[in-house]
DNA sequence: TGACTATACCTGGCTCACTTAGGTATCGTG
DNA sequence: CACGATACCTAAGTGAGCCAGGTATAGTCA
């Protein structure tokens, strides 16, 4: 229950995003998304990596193993079509639910 | 997996905020949540009730049976102290998070 | 050389919010 | 009087994420 846990469905949305701009790897997505935001979304790698193996087992993400600029194994993620696609429609899903809450945070007060 | 899913950990978020602006009853804080969102969030009665008893449990919230305008008994349910400081911490936790995945949404891409 | 940190990957066990799918009871309406 | 809407509830199952471990290697610094 600490203060930066992740709100459960997310990850995997901000996982295909990153992934899209850049042929990343593992480890460097998680950090990726810790900069990105601002410190704001901390992954853990106990959610990260099932989290990356999930989108590969559904065939969102293609995997193949490299050098890192340093020169470490790492392997590293690639969208798919379909991969894409959902990146698409879960942002879409995204924007939706959190102008949903923002509306429902920001109403005024005891309207019908 | 539909694609109204929650994201988890929103919902007590909701409750709280919705029960501050009217004391209302369970069934029509699912509704006003429904309602203010504008349909984007969809509360299934199987993950109300028990986030409602959770919020008493963890003196968030106090409950109280009584009658709606058409007669009806209904359990109203009220934000405690402590409620209304987990709404204000929640609320800003949304916010940082909500903007944190809007920044990794709309990074330009390939940037270091 | 050897210790230590950061990088890079992984898994197993646990928790717990949510979905699904039932159930009860009452009121208004066709 | 059947039916839908209101109003409450719970049990079983799922599954994402947290926690806590593990392995291995590259670079740094004493």
């Amino acid at each position: 229950m600490s203060g930066s846990d992740l709100f459960t469905g997310t990850l995997e949305l901000l996982i295909l995003r990153v992934v899209q701009s850049d042929k990343l790897h593992g480890y460097a997505i998680g950090k990726r998304i810790r900069e990105t935001s601002l410190g704001a979304l901390e992954v853990e790698e106990g959610a990260l990596y099932p989290a990356l193996h999930r989108l590969q087992k559904k065939g969102h993400l293609t995997s193949e193993w490299g050098r890192t600029d340093t020169g470490r194994r790492a392997k590293f993620y690639a969208l798919t079509g379909s991969g894409t696609q959902v990146l698409s429609e879960e942002s879409k899903r995204w924007a939706a639910y959190a102008e949903g809450v923002s509306n429902v945070l920001s109403t005024a007060d005891g309207q019908t």
